[in-house]
DNA sequence: TCGTGTGAAGACGTTCACAGCT
DNA sequence: AGCTGTGAACGTCTTCACACGA
C-alpha cells in the first residue's frame, strides 16, 4: 500500500535469479547447539576432507597444516582456523594425523549419515546430474528422481533410472523421509516445485533454476546458476591483451 | 626442501577440490582502471539486471530500491550500495528508471562485449551443458566444443553440435581469440587441460571438475563443484525434525 | 513526503604473530 | 626446532540512519 498502485505488480510479477547461496548474507552460520561452523568453513572443509582422503589413498599418514593448505589452496593459519571449529586435532611440533583429522572432518560435517536425495526435473540438467559421478564418488545417491513427463524421459534415456511422476513426489519424501533435493526444472516451474517441496517436509535445496526461491525459515536452499556463473566470468575477464602467450 | 621428505610427495600427489570461486578470499576485485566492482557485487549486479528484464518485459518502467531488492533477494540497502558502484543512476524520491539502469547494468557487466566461449569435455556434464538454454538465455553462445573422442561423442549425441579433437582447442583459440572456457572434463585430466587453456592464452575457465586448478595470475577461475554443493547442504540440513508439516 | 546516496557503525572473515606443546 | 592453536589486528562486506534532492 505505501507503494504507488503500480507497484504492487512487481512484487507479484518479478520471481528472480539467484542469490549465489553462499553470499555472506543472511544464513552465514547455522545453530547447531554445540558448534556454529560458519558457511565457508564447512566448504572449505569438505575441500580438507578431499585432499586428506586422497592422502589417505597414498598411504600418507601426517600432514602439516602448510602442506594441506597448499594442496587446497588456502593458506596455512585459515586451515588451523577451520579445523579449530572442530577442536583440537593436530599435534604441536607435528602436524595432523590425516586418518584422525579426516574422521573427525567427517563427523563434523554428518558424512556419517548422509540424507537421502532426490532428483526434480530430468530435463537436460537433471540427466547430467542423474549420471553424475561425482555425487558417488562423494558418497552421495540420488534415490529417485521425478518429472512431469516421466514417460518422456524414460524414452529419452536408454538406462533406466527410476523416474516417478512428479504428482507422487510429496508422497514419496514422506514415505522416505527425504529431506533434500535437487531442483532441476525450468524457472517457471521452479518456485511452484519448491513450494511443493516445502509441504512435503523438505529442509534443504540445491537449486539449479536461475530463480530466486521464497522459501520459510529453517530451509535452506543452495543456488547454483550457471549462466551467473558465466556472466561474472565474462566480467572479470579483461577484454584486453589479445593474442596468446607464447607462439 | 624444508619438509620431511615424505612430504614432497604430498605437493605432487595432491591435486584438490575446488575452492568456491567467490571465497571472499584472495582475488576479491579487479583493477580495471575507473572501478573495482568487488566480485560479490558483480554477481549481484547480474541477478538485478535478470530481475530488471523480467519488468521491462512486464512493461513496467520505474522500481524503488526496496521492490526490487525483494525480488532480487537483498536489502534495499544493499542494492543502493551496489548500485553506488555505477554512479547516480537514480531519482531521489521516485526510484531508479526500469530502461536506463538495466542498460547501466549490462555497459558496466560488459554484457555488451560478450566473450565468445569454448566447452572442454562433452560427457554428462558437458552435454548437458551444451543444451542448456539458460546460457542462449543470457546471451551466450558456446561457440565450439572439445573432446577427446570427438567421434563417439558425436555418436552419442543425436542432434549435430560441433564437436572438435581437443587437441585442435589451442589453434582454434588463437585463431579465433577465445579467452573464456568452460572445463568439464574428469578430474584426472582438468590440470593438464587447465594447463593447455592456459598456453592458449585463456583468461577465464569456468570449472566444474572437483579440482583445484593452478593457474597464473590473471586467469580467473570459476568453481562449480556440484558434489561440494551437496555436501554442504547435507550439512545445514539438520537430519532432527522428523515428519513433513501438514498432513 | 518519499526514496536515493552515503558516512559511520557494525558484523564477519582472514591474516598475523607468537605463546605453548612435543 | 617444528608446528599447532589462538588473541589481536586488519580488511572487507553489510547494515543502519540520515542528509539531501525531487
Amino acid at each position: 500500500m505505501p507503494l504507488g498502485e503500480g507497484f504492487n505488480i512487481v512484487e507479484v510479477m518479478i520471481r528472480c535469479p539467484a542469490p549465489p547461496a553462499w553470499f555472506g548474507n543472511f544464513p552465514t552460520e547455522i545453530m547447531s547447539q554445540n558448534d556454529p561452523i560458519p558457511r565457508k568453513a564447512v566448504y572449505r572443509l569438505s575441500i580438507y576432507n578431499r585432499c586428506l582422503r586422497r592422502l589417505v589413498a597414498n598411504g600418507i599418514e601426517t600432514v602439516s597444516s602448510s602442506a594441506l593448505a597448499k594442496a587446497a589452496g588456502v593458506k596455512p593459519a585459515q586451515l588451523r582456523r577451520d579445523l579449530g571449529h572442530l577442536g583440537q586435532l593436530g599435534t604441536r611440533g607435528l602436524g595432523y594425523s590425516v586418518g584422525s583429522l579426516s574422521e573427525a572432518i567427517s563427523i563434523a560435517l554428518g558424512r556419517a549419515k548422509l540424507q537421502p536425495v532426490i532428483l526434480v526435473g530430468v530435463g537436460n540438467l537433471g540427466t547430467a546430474l542423474l549420471r553424475y559421478d561425482g555425487f558417488l564418488k562423494e558418497g552421495f545417491e540420488l534415490v529417485m528422481a521425478f518429472d512431469r513427463e516421466p514417460e518422456v524421459v524414460k524414452m529419452r534415456l536408454s538406462d533406466s533410472f527410476p523416474v516417478m511422476n512428479q504428482e507422487h513426489m510429496g508422497d514419496y519424501m514422506r514415505a522416505h523421509q527425504v529431506r533434500m533435493a535437487i531442483l532441476a526444472v525450468p524457472g517457471e516451474q521452479a518456485q511452484s516445485v519448491a513450494n511443493e517441496l516445502v509441504q512435503a517436509g523438505v529442509a534443504g535445496i540445491l537449486n539449479f533454476s536461475p530463480v530466486v526461491l521464497q522459501v520459510p525459515e529453517g530451509v535452506s536452499v543452495n543456488n547454483v546458476d550457471l549462466a551467473l556463473e558465466l556472466e561474472q566470468l565474462n566480467y572479470f575477464v579483461k577484454p584486453d591483451k589479445n593474442g596468446a602467450d607464447n607462439s
